[in-house]
DNA sequence: TCGCTTGTTGGACAACCGCGCAATAGCTGT
DNA sequence: ACAGCTATTGCGCGGTTGTCCAACAAGCGA
């Protein structure tokens, strides 16, 4: 329709590539999907990417990053490190049909077939990983955490919270939203040592 | 080609779902992969299923199902809680190109596009939980293990072990499986309090 | 106002998919 | 040796896919 400038247009498609991904799953998106979103022919998809791959590692990329951006102004919010914790947490958890956390089960299943796509993959979980560990070292230092090896805790509560997740995503109602919380939560004040508020 | 009896056939047609599952993933398998790899004709898979996600559902439950019963003789090894505990988190954490923990991941991602693979995947996830419930309920009797909802526990146990062994499948090298198996160790050991050997 | 650049169209194309079915071929008991 | 059963074939169906491309039109500088 519109006759967009290219940053607006390549913007526009991966717009449409993620609420078409919210409904479909990444899997499952077409270029005609692409075009119907957004109002356009279908054609228009392969003059900005040179095949549906790039579209959908593009795409990944931006949902993920955006996520991690949303975590971390949510995390901001908290004045000290229990709480920005806490904050991760709500903020990680998924909703049953929660669309981004799919995105992240089909990116570890086809990262070890995808060379590009594990590429973004491993770098933004290494980035999650990094804010749960900047947590925890600013807990420690301020004495409300205690850990001997922030690194490995923090893969550890990460990890436990990316197990929990999944099966709320993939096994739709085997454990709740809820359930991954208030779990991730009991694992974070053992591993932690943390004491609870009312201390 | 050769005429098979049914149950040999049904073998033959699942061994060569998983062959063309380490090499593609098991979302990407069509039946013209699976008469090829038979050397068959691909018309002859729906003669003994009746859609190609039973066929995948099928395949995965019989590979899943080996290693659990894998794990469950593994276990029986242990003289006590703790040393099944420590059985089940060696027999669980993967290598580096582990094939099984990639058909996790592959019929984690695919769960939600197909019901079949989605329940046989359910089912022998909770299965495993329930490994691990019931170590952890016999630890607790023997008072090795100290637990208020041993349920819960096993979750978070599970989890982180399959949030680690995930990264070391999908992300090659961004951790390793000695850091699997001494991470998932220490998170048992707070999770359950219990006191080292020495003691 | 004209002409050039380029965003956009819409369909052609070949390849692929799961699935169904009539025909065929190989085994089994008699 | 023959008949009956059924495992197996091989192709067809309707539908889908990603990719390509010649034609069209909207904006912009001259």
């Amino acid at each position: 329709m519109a006759r967009l400038s290219p940053d607006d247009r390549r913007r526009a498609i991966l717009d449409a590539t993620l609420a078409v991904a919210r409904r479909q799953g990444l899997g499952g998106i077409t270029v005609r999907d692409l075009g119907d979103e957004m109002g356009t022919s279908s054609g228009l998809i392969h003059h900005y990417f040179e095949s549906m791959d790039a579209v959908l590692a593009a795409a990944f990329e931006q949902a993920a990053s955006a996520d991690i951006d949303r975590a971390r102004t949510a995390i901001t919010a908290g004045i000290d490190a229990a709480e920005q914790l806490d904050a991760f947490i709500e903020s990680y958890a998924p909703a049953q049909s929660d669309w981004t956390m799919q995105l992240w089960l089909d990116a570890w299943s086809e990262a070890a077939r995808r060379p590009a796509l594990q590429e973004v993959s491993r770098r933004l979980n290494r980035e999650w990983q990094g804010i749960v560990r900047d947590i925890i070292e600013r807990g420690v230092a301020e004495g409300r955490f205690v850990s001997d090896e922030p690194d490995a805790a923090a893969w550890r509560l990460l990890s436990v919270l990316d197990g929990l997740a999944l099966q709320v995503v993939a096994h739709d109602a085997l454990i709740t939203r809820d359930d991954v919380v208030a779990w991730t939560r009991a694992a974070a004040e053992r591993e932690l040592q943390i004491v609870s508020a009312a201390g």
